[in-house]
DNA sequence: AATCAATTCAACCGCCTCGTG
DNA sequence: ACACGAGGCGGTTGAATTGAT
C-alpha cells in the first residue's frame, strides 16, 4: 500500500521514494546552482539526498527546472502535440524539444488523458472511415466542439484548422507550494 | 454529508543506448 | 569483445483530487 513515500534500504543506503518534500527540493535546487546539473548519483549523495540519481534527475527536469512550463497547454500546443505525435508516434521527448519549457513527462500525461481520450471517442463516432490511416486529420476535423478539460472547452475551425479555447480558469496546477516561492526562498539562501 | 467513480499527474520501473575501462 | 555504470526514454502505477450521485 505504501508505495509512497517509504524507505528502501540497499546495502546499508536508506533510499527515499515517492513525493518530494519542500526540503528535498531546496536541497537539490541549491545544490545545482552551486555545482551544476548532471552526474546524478555522485550528486545525489554529495547534496546529501537519500534518493537515487535516477529520481533527482527526474525531479529537477520535470519540476525544479526555472524554465519549466507547467499546466495551461495552449491550444497552439496542443495543435502541435497532435501533429508531431501523428508524425512521429509515442517520441515523447523528441515531441517536447519543439515545446520549450514542457517536459516529455507532461506531454506524455497530457495526451494520455487529454487527447488519446477524444481519439478514442471520436473513433467510435465516426466508425471505421480512418481505418489504418493516420488518423490525426480525421480526429480534428470531425470535430467542432469538445471538452477537452472539464473547464476548458475548445472549439474547432475547420475552415482554418485552428481551435480556440474558452477557458474558465487560469489557474495552474500545484504541488503543495509555489515555484516562486522555492526559488526566491533559494536566492535568499544563497545571499 | 457521505460515498463512489473518474481523472490527473508526479514518480517509479524496466529497458535501451552510449561511453569508458 | 565484453562488462559495467550513467543517462535517457517510454510505459505504467497509484495517491490525490475532482466530479457525480
Amino acid at each position: 500500500m505504501e508505495k509512497r513515500s517509504m524507505i528502501t534500504s540497499v546495502q546499508d543506503v536508506e533510499i527515499r521514494k515517492g513525493p518530494w518534500t519542500m526540503e528535498e527540493d531546496l536541497i537539490l535546487i541549491n545544490y545545482i546552482a552551486d555545482h551544476g546539473e548532471g552526474v546524478w548519483n555522485t550528486l545525489a549523495k554529495s547534496a546529501g539526498l537519500k534518493r537515487t540519481g535516477k529520481s533527482c534527475r527526474l525531479r529537477w527536469l520535470n519540476y525544479l527546472r526555472p524554465d519549466v512550463r507547467r499546466g495551461n497547454i495552449t491550444p497552439e500546443e496542443q495543435l502541435l502535440i497532435m501533429e508531431l505525435h501523428a508524425k512521429w508516434g509515442n517520441r515523447w521527448s523528441k515531441i517536447a524539444k519543439h515545446l520549450p519549457g514542457r517536459t516529455d513527462n507532461e506531454i506524455k500525461n497530457y495526451w494520455r488523458t487529454r487527447i488519446q481520450k477524444h481519439v478514442k471517442q471520436t473513433e467510435n463516432l465516426s466508425g471505421q472511415t480512418s481505418s489504418g490511416q493516420n488518423n490525426q486529420v480525421n480526429i480534428i476535423s470531425s470535430q467542432t466542439c469538445n471538452v477537452v478539460n472539464p473547464m476548458e472547452v475548445s472549439y474547432y475551425h475547420p475552415c482554418d484548422n485552428t481551435i480556440t479555447f474558452s477557458s474558465s480558469y487560469a489557474t495552474e496546477t500545484n504541488n503543495t507550494w509555489n515555484m516562486e516561492d522555492l526559488w526566491s526562498m533559494q536566492l535568499l539562501h544563497n545571499e
